[in-house]
Order: C-alpha cells, then sequence, then structure tokens
DNA sequence: TAATAATTGCAATTTTGTTGCAAAAATTTT
DNA sequence: AAAATTTTTGCAACAAAATTGCAATTATTA
C-alpha cells in the first residue's frame, strides 16, 4: 500500500506533490471522511490552508474524492470508489454518521431504494445522510 | 392563516416578537426551504443578521424548523411538520432540490424505505436529499 | 403599571473561504 | 542531466459567514 496515493495521481495527470500525496494518504488510511480542519491537523508537515482548498478541489473535480452533505452543514470529504470519474461521479451514495464518535463513513455497496415521489417530479441523484450508532461504538 | 406564527411561538413558549412572527410567517408563506440571505432579504422589515441567526437557532432548538443537508453544503432551513417536537424530531426526510430553479422542497409525507445497513450500525436517522427536476420546472 | 426576564442590535472578533502574484517545485524538452 | 517550461505552493490581502459580550430595548409576569 506504498505507493497507492502516487498511482492514484498519476493516474489523474496529477503532478506528484508532497501536499497531494501526503493529503491523499490520509484518506487511503482513514476510514471516515475528513473536514479540512482534520486534514490540516494531520498530515504531520503544516500546509497552507490555501493550499489544502487547492488540492480537495483538484480532488473533487477529478474524481478522487466528493463532498458529503451533512445535517450541521459541515464539509466533509470522502474517497470516492472506483466507479467515479472525473466529471461522471457514482451518483447514488449512502453516508453513515455516528452520533456518538462522530465518524462519517461511505457506505457505497450499499444501494439506495428507489423512491415514488410526486408526479412531475424527474430525480436525478440521490444523497442519504443516515446518522445514528457505527458498529465499533455500537 | 392570520395567526398561525403566534399560535406556534405561543406553543412553543417562545415570547412573541417582531422578528420571530416575520421569520416564521416567511416559512409559513413559503412551499420550499430558506437560506439565511433568503430571510434577511424577504422580512419586509430589516433585522440584525445576529438576530436571524439566533432566531433559527432557537426555532431549531424548539423543533419549529430543522436544517437541510445540501450537497453543496450550504444552509438550508424548512418548517418541522407537526410531528416534530422539541428534542425529538420526526426522524425522516427526503428532500427534492431543484437543478433548474434550486427551490428545496421538504417532503415530509414520503416514507423513506427501510435501509439495510451493516452489521452493527444502529440508524436513527435518516436525511435523504434528491436533485433532479421538481414538477414546476418539468 | 411596576418589576422582572428575555430579546435585540451594535461592535468586536473569529472562522471560513477566495484571489492575485512571486517564489519554489515538478515536469518536459533538448 | 541541465535548461526551459509549466504547474503548484505559500504569502498577503481580502471577503464572507458566523459567534460573543454587553447595553438598550422590548416582552412577560406579578
Amino acid at each position: 500500500m506504498k505507493g497507492a496515493s502516487l498511482e492514484i495521481l498519476k493516474h489523474n495527470h496529477l503532478s506528484v506533490t508532497e501536499s497531494r500525496k501526503k493529503i491523499l494518504d490520509l484518506f487511503l488510511a482513514n476510514i471516515g471522511a475528513l473536514a479540512h480542519a482534520d486534514i490540516e491537523k494531520n498530515t504531520g508537515v503544516q500546509f497552507d490552508r490555501v493550499t489544502i482548498y487547492r488540492t480537495l478541489q483538484t480532488f473533487v473535480d477529478k474524481g478522487i474524492i466528493h463532498t458529503i452533505p451533512t445535517a450541521d452543514n459541515s464539509v466533509l470529504y470522502a474517497l470516492c470508489k472506483d466507479e467515479c470519474e472525473q466529471g461522471h461521479h457514482h451518483d447514488n451514495h449512502i453516508h453513515f454518521i455516528c452520533d456518538t464518535c462522530n465518524i462519517t463513513i461511505c457506505m457505497d455497496h450499499i444501494t439506495i431504494p428507489v423512491l415514488k415521489l410526486p408526479k412531475g417530479f424527474a430525480p436525478k441523484r440521490s444523497d442519504v445522510v443516515v446518522s445514528g450508532i457505527c458498529n465499533r461504538c455500537n
């Protein structure tokens, strides 16, 4: 798992820089989603806030990570699974937020049931945010 | 429907002030969800930004309104239906965001199918954010 | 109507996110 | 492998969004 971040960067035609590698490593090492603050604290090296903003944006643009809608409207990011590509994200996500430890997990493998909407509504994409107690806190 | 806001305030043991009445009226008059900016612009009278923040927070605490998770992490609020009470919210919400006109509608009446989560996960509340084209833009 | 309690608005501050630009680093070309 | 080119970084300045303390005002209670 040493060069995973490097692989991902190359595969997405991004220049390989220390910040990108370290930030990507953080995502790879983490089960849960990360906030900007988590990244600022845990990269080991101190990167400029602006660099982190720009790196996250780049990763989102390339489809490497995606943002997670949260009830408290904090901004969270999580790794995309393989199905995601640039400009063409996997359209359905289930995210689980633990009320206890606050971890946010992206459950890509669970499929979202089809919803019956009122007449005239044409759904394109669904995000499901489930909160409760996670498996480790239970 | 004249004194609806007044009723709601009294029912929730809140002192009746102009800002609270006007802001609540705005929610009652609107189908869609409201952002802080919408409220700042449309109350007729100009309230201090801080007052609006505090009023919204009070309403959330009392279970009169709830926040909506959005994909772009903007902060939206919508009226809770009757099932919601202080500290005991209606636990499932479906929100529809129109990609065209950007309206956000809270579809309280639609039930969310039960999701199969991995072992150990105990769901408490689900927010579903569906985006697409709404009935008026379709 | 007076006394008490709660809310408002202002000022100051903090947090969060953005932009332009020169220096530094990464990639490409020779 | 070094020079030329392109990209990225970090700083500074700025802008927007949200929070806090406090005195003045407004609402409720007695």
